[in-house]
DNA sequence: AATCGATGTGAGTCCGGTCTCAATCCTAGG
DNA sequence: CCTAGGATTGAGACCGGACTCACATCGATT
């Protein structure tokens, strides 16, 4: 049985330099192939590893190199696969470059969020790559990086942080987005966001995720442009999760004034709206125009397929481990994190409101 | 600056029981909350951890307990919503009972998941969850099971290797939907996968993955059962990526003798097919019936909405973590993998096919 | 007052590697 | 033949905790 094998200690280098008949000093050189190490000891001290199938213990290497050849990876969910494609950038990358992953899910939860940084330091991960909950309660990760742990941010900005951050500019694409919309005709524009605030949405609200907040930023300034005033009672944020999501989509389109376009915030969220207009058995775009952030490849298939913001989402995963494995290896060149920008994808769920509604 | 930081040493116990005023060893014990320590001693090593932000080396703690309350998960491919959704059903229950998770994403490479394995081990996981790229080559798994280390397997069995598997019977859904097409009327029936194979399929031939081979035995089953022969050149392997699977998806309903409904292996191969059927101007499923593996929430949403094999993935995750952290903490009651089963959920992509065929 | 078991406590070892340092070998130059 | 300098080599310290062991301390027993 293999209770014994079980059992059974580690190999180590002591064991393979007695097998060699050579010192343990020598053994760790030949294997770890530093040093001066004869060709004749080399032999010996390989075939005996070989041998004995040693594997050295990384943990025990990791604690006097200071190096754990790992990295942190905080996100708020992978099962968004916003985030799949993100974590599989940075894992691609990662071991391009000799490191491993360790992932953490903080369900967009500060507390767990700040747990999960607490872990990964006391692991000893070489950096971390957080996409931070809160653009504001960002005590735990600025004394990450006052520590001197290597960090990068991703998807959203941290107040008062200056640290590499690998995000697009929403301001902008959102301003664009809104824009094309108010050019469409749509005046009762409605933004839906799973964000945790403590009540609902009212005008000039700080919000705490800059990702959010900025998309507001780009919302109001194409109004302002326009000069007419954002429909503050359109924006809902606390969505939650799905029927909670469906329930608000009802409300948005069934109410007095309803609301003639609606804004995903996420592909999850989309998901959801959609499927809440298809029940109410209305048709997008003719009874309401529809647009969400993240470019699944199902928009392309839906009917009709959806207008979307399409993110570099894998590219910027590849950047943000890049970023950090750069700062991990110390090489000062900041090498500028290039910018990435959204691209609003033009498929078939906008359209010109049905009557456009005379001014209030 | 941070330079000052940045280099500065951690805390350890020493330097916290030199604050103290203590032993290394009471210190050690207060901070570790284990043997005698008089509440003098504690207050004051306490307090003085607080004060030098005291913070134990994870690391160096699992060197001498051998535990590293991590698990390593090695799958094929996080960025798929099926991984995605698994592996956030793994890292929630591994949280809720202390441990982290360590990613390796293998492409489904059976190098690379040699590799991750290797690397696993050396970092001294607690335990493994392997998504087998191969059910055949598994040497590398019986080494990690023979060395006495946890290990679950996800998804897929692994040929003469006896430890717990968190899989549903791919057989018998596959019998029930195959049966469910060809009392439709369907006889042509295509199977796309992105299996990697030497050669095309024949008869007979094994299959790698024990997903795979018993989902075309569930089919011959379902055939042989009509008394038909189940159509060796529509079962299509190698399907590869997107315009790949595009490409034989166009063949195989231009072809002289067409398929008339097609099953996709999983939900990106499903994503593809779908697309290409779009594209050729066929209609779903009036032209072609489609049926695919995995429920992604998008398959509600398309016209019509796709007929799918649901797996209760995330409940799979969670019982591979339960199981392997069962076998981790030593509790011997096997407990009894729970029996996941799949369910074929009709919704609107399949019908009898246009002008039922003549027998050839 | 002498004895005993239950704490408290500190010195030191161990885990499995890396790395310093002094000692030993060798070989070419003088 | 002798010696300087580089190549080898082994002993042992060290990383940062956990844990063993021997040695106090102290109130409770008798």
């Amino acid at each position: 049985m293999n209770s014994d094998a079980s059992r059974r200690r580690d190999v180590t280098v002591a064991d393979v330099a007695k097998a060699a008949q050579v010192s343990k000093a020598q053994a760790a050189r030949a294997l770890g192939n530093y040093g001066a190490v004869s060709d004749d000891v080399r032999e010996r001290v390989l075939a005996a590893a070989e041998e004995l199938e040693y594997r050295p213990n990384e943990l025990a290497r990791s604690m006097n190199t200071g190096k754990s050849h790992t990295i942190g990876v905080v996100v708020g969910d992978i099962e968004n696969p916003h985030f799949g494609l993100a974590t599989r950038g940075i894992t691609d990358t990662a071991k391009r470059s000799g490191f491993n992953v360790i992932l953490i899910n903080t369900d967009e939860d500060t507390e767990a969020e700040i747990d999960a940084v607490r872990v990964l330091l006391d692991k000893r991960v070489d950096g971390l790559i957080v996409a931070p909950a809160s653009s504001v309660e960002t005590q735990h990760l600025r004394r990450v990086h006052e520590s001197g742990r290597p960090l990068v941010l991703l998807d959203r900005k941290a107040q008062g942080l200056d640290v590499d951050t690998v995000a697009v500019d929403m301001e902008d694409i959102s301003h664009e987005s809104t824009s094309y919309l108010l050019k469409t005709g749509h005046r009762r524009i409605a933004f839906v966001s799973t964000l945790k605030t403590a009540g609902p949405y009212h005008d000039g609200m700080q919000l705490d995720s800059s990702q959010i907040s900025d998309r507001r930023d780009g919302m109001k300034r194409a109004f302002d442009e326009a000069g007419l005033d954002l429909p503050v009672d359109l924006i809902r944020l606390n969505a939650g999760a799905d029927e909670s999501i469906k329930k608000i989509t009802r409300e948005l389109v069934q109410r007095p004034d309803p609301a003639t376009a609606i804004i995903a915030s996420d592909g999850l969220i989309g998901l959801s709206v959609v499927e809440a207009i298809h029940e109410l058995g209305l048709s997008i775009p003719d009874d309401v125009s529809f647009l969400m952030y993240d470019d699944f490849a199902w928009t392309r298939l839906t009917t009709p397929p959806l207008t979307v913001i399409a993110q570099p989402v894998y590219d910027m995963g590849v950047a943000a481990a890049s970023a950090l494995i750069r700062q991990i290896e110390g090489r000062k060149a900041p090498a500028a994190t290039p910018v990435f920008t959204a691209e609003l994808i033009r498929r078939g769920s906008v359209a010109a409101p049905r009557a456009v509604s005379e001014d209030t």
